[in-house]
DNA sequence: ATCTGTGAAGCCGTTCACAGCG
DNA sequence: CGCTGTGAACGGCTTCACAGAT
């Protein structure tokens, strides 16, 4: 369910605004989405809603939370500190959803050692000691393409089930281990297509009339290197 | 077809390996798809294949830059200079695709004048100019959450199309604008929910054997905020 | 003999429409 | 009477399987 994050950010908003309650066509309506599918969605966690009336905000918000484990700590570990790990590491929205980033580690030694975010950056050289002793079980990878494999296949053989990739290959990985992967290349070039369609360029095969939606934006990814 | 910048991808690296052609089925696992989709998918393009040899590299590494209208150029700006602004700008794999970042903007007058990646920031103020002096095709949103909607209104506003955005919320734009979005903390939203199922945690609703296979990788994203 | 291109079948997520609960 | 929960219809994408080109 990649949708269930989008509505929980839906209704932290409404929770703020202090709305205790909310009808499926109005958190559809939030979240761009249509509201039968809300409805099906949120169907399938149970039945936390009230016919005639709608969701309550803060037991939704709850039942959500729990059923993508956000109720517990996730220890996260950025691999490649360039310009784009750099910036993962001084987000803030992962300390707020339960995300905690235990390391920063790089093969550079001219980056080894720097003050990053608050924390050190260490050698990659430790990657499989300081994913034992934090117990990190999320590996971000933000190194270069020609790295990401190799840094792949040890976080993977030093047990972590979950990674988050933004280097622009495809990583193989044995059954039982996530990989999910951000690349801004990627997106970049999915919207030159469509931009492409749009300035009265060549009709290639498809009549017409592509409809883009307002709320039906686009879910793939793809990665940045560095 | 999201697909195409992947195959494209392999298909350089297959180039610089000398490779002159391939069969579906090796240039499928290097994408990391089924070689029927991928035949489907380059069927859709036209018939550059030659039955019982394969395709020729060169040959559709040209077809589909065509197609993905990368034989042009597309003038990019970055909207919001924070860290994410930061990585973006001084991201290799814009050029070599054929985006070019003609400028950066940020409303923080401490970061304006700032020289980034080889470019002088410029203050919000001057959006509109900017757009339409540069010919700007493509924006970047990389502010905070709670600017992103407004400079997203002014962008569009000033004839602008396609929108990548990288704050965390759901932007509503007017028919025929293309957004797509990257959102970090859903990414490990994600994996925290499988992750979760996975450590033995309490089967809710599914019997079992999600299955993730190898090649399996999501495609879904979301944003970083500043 | 090999590998592409593609009709046909299968599968899954989405949408519709309404029964039924509050 | 309003709004949820959901069976049923729909549509698009994926996979199969093979005809046919080289």
């Amino acid at each position: 369910m990649a949708r269930l994050p989008v509505y929980l950010r839906a209704l932290h908003a409404l929770q703020e605004r202090g709305v205790a309650t909310v009808s499926s066509e109005e958190l559809a309506a939030a979240a761009g989405v249509n509201s039968a599918k809300l409805r099906k969605d949120l169907s399938h966690l149970g039945s936390y809603g009230t016919r005639g009336v709608g969701y309550e905000v803060e037991y939704l918000v709850y039942q959500i939370s729990r059923e993508l484990g956000l109720t517990q700590d996730w220890v996260v570990a950025i691999i490649g500190v360039g310009n784009l790990g750099r910036a993962l590491a001084g987000y803030g929205g992962f300390a707020s959803r339960g995300f905690r980033v235990a390391a920063l580690l790089d093969a550079d030694e001219a980056i080894v050692g720097q003050e990053i975010a608050g924390m050190t950056v260490e050698h990659i050289d430790r990657l499989e000691d300081v994913i034992a002793e934090r117990g990190v079980s999320i590996a971000v990878i933000a190194t270069p393409a020609s790295a990401a494999q190799s840094v792949c296949d040890r976080v993977v053989a030093a047990g972590v089930t979950s990674v988050l990739n933004f280097a622009p290959v495809v990583l193989s990985v044995p059954e039982g281990v996530d990989v999910r992967k951000v690349d801004l290349s990627i997106e970049l070039q999915i919207l030159a297509f469509h931009e492409q369609r749009k300035a009265g360029g060549p009709v290639e095969y498809e009549p017409a009339g592509d409809g883009d939606r307002p709320s039906d934006q686009a879910e793939y990814v793809e990665a940045v290197e560095l």
